[in-house]
DNA sequence: AAAGACACCTGTCCGC
DNA sequence: TGCGGACAGGTGTCTT
C-alpha cells in the first residue's frame, strides 16, 4: 500500500487534526511489529505535536515535551511497512483486527495505526530524528533538487546491479518503491535489465524527469482523496488507472500491444515491455 | 563499499 | 469447500 505519494497523502491527512495538539494517550494493542514499540513511546503523553513531517517513508511526529525548564522535543518515528495504514478516528471508535496502535489527542479523534503484517514501525527519539540510524543514510527526496542528473549519474558509475534495484536503493534516492521503478522505468523507455553503471547520462536523464514526474502526479492524484480521507477504507485507486504496465503481465502494452513481462529481479517482481523499453 | 539472500507477518488468490 | 503454495506496495541485517 505505500509508496511515497501514500505516505505523503497520509502526512497531509492527519496533518491538521493533530498539529498544534496534544496527545492525550498512547494506547498499544499490539508491540510487536518489525521492531518493539518503545515504552518510551509514552513520553508523548501530555506532549504536544508541533510538526508533522516525511522523510522518504518515514513519518515524523515531532512532539514538544513539557519538562519544567527547558524546552525539550522528542520525534514518533513512523513507518507503514507494506500492509501499513493511518487514519483519523474517533478515539472512541472501537479498534478492528490488526489496528495495532491509537495516539489519542485533545480533540477525542485517534491516528489510528492498522498494519496486518507489522512489517512498520513505532519508535521514539529525543534527537535529531534525521540522524536516527534508519535515516541518517537515506538519498534525497526524490523531489528535491539534491536529486539531480550530477548525482545520479555519478552514483551509478561502478554499480554493476541492475538500473531497477539502482533506483530501488534508498541510499541512492528514497521513495522509489516497487510500482514507481517499473513505471518510472516504462515512461523513460529504459530496459529494467540496464546495468546501472553502464547507462548513459542521457538515459539518466529521462529516468530522472520521469521519476520526478511520476512521483508528482501520484501525490497530486492522492490529494484527490485527501477528502475522504477520514472515512476512506482501503485502496483509494486513484492511481491504478495510470498503471502502464504494473500488474499488467501477459496483457498488451497500452502504448504498442506487445505482451507485458514479467520477471524478478532482487526477489522483487519486475514488469516491463520489451518492446517500448531497450 | 557493493551485492545477494533472507528475514519479518498476514491476507489473498489460484490450482487441485 | 478445503488445502498447499505462491505472491504482495518495504527495507534492515547478515554474509560473501
Amino acid at each position: 500500500m505505500p509508496e511515497l505519494p501514500e505516505v505523503e497523502t497520509t502526512r497531509r491527512g492527519i496533518q491538521p487534526y493533530v498539529e498544534g495538539h496534544t496527545v492525550i494517550k498512547v494506547i498499544v494493542r499490539q508491540p510487536n511489529l518489525r521492531w518493539k514499540v518503545p515504552d518510551e513511546i509514552h513520553a508523548m503523553e501530555g506532549a504536544s505535536i508541533v510538526s508533522v513531517r516525511r522523510r522518504g517513508k518515514y513519518l515524523l511526529l515531532e512532539c514538544a515535551l513539557n519538562s519544567k525548564q527547558q524546552q525539550r522535543t522528542g520525534t514518533a518515528i513512523i513507518h507503514l511497512g507494506m500492509s501499513g495504514s493511518l487514519r483519523i478516528v474517533d478515539a472512541s471508535q472501537p479498534p478492528e483486527k490488526h489496528d495495532h496502535i491509537d495516539i489519542v489527542v485533545d480533540t477525542g479523534k485517534a491516528i489510528r495505526l492498522r498494519d496486518p503484517r507489522r512489517f512498520g514501525a513505532l519508535l521514539w527519539t529525543t534527537d535529531d530524528p534525521l540522524k536516527h540510524k534508519l535515516l541518517r543514510s537515506l538519498g534525497p527526496e526524490p523531489l528535491s533538487a539534491d536529486f539531480n542528473l550530477e548525482y545520479f549519474y555519478q552514483q551509478s558509475r561502478g554499480r554493476s546491479v541492475s538500473i531497477k534495484q539502482f533506483i530501488m536503493n534508498t541510499h541512492v534516492v528514497v521513495g522509489v518503491g516497487n510500482i514507481y521503478a517499473c513505471e518510472s522505468l516504462f515512461r523513460a523507455g529504459i530496459s529494467p535489465k540496464r546495468v546501472a553503471g553502464k547507462t548513459s547520462k542521457k538515459r539518466y536523464q529521462k529516468l530522472l524527469q520521469m521519476i520526478k514526474a511520476v512521483l508528482s502526479e501520484a501525490i497530486e492524484q492522492g490529494g484527490t482523496t485527501l477528502r475522504d480521507f477520514v472515512q476512506a477504507e482501503g485502496n483509494p485507486g486513484y492511481f491504478q488507472q495510470k498503471l502502464f504496465v504494473y500488474g499488467r503481465a501477459n496483457l498488451p502494452c497500452l502504448v504498442c500491444g506487445s505482451k507485458i513481462k514479467q520477471i524478478t529481479q532482487g526477489q522483487r517482481s519486475t514488469f516491463y515491455c520489451s518492446h517500448c523499453q531497450h
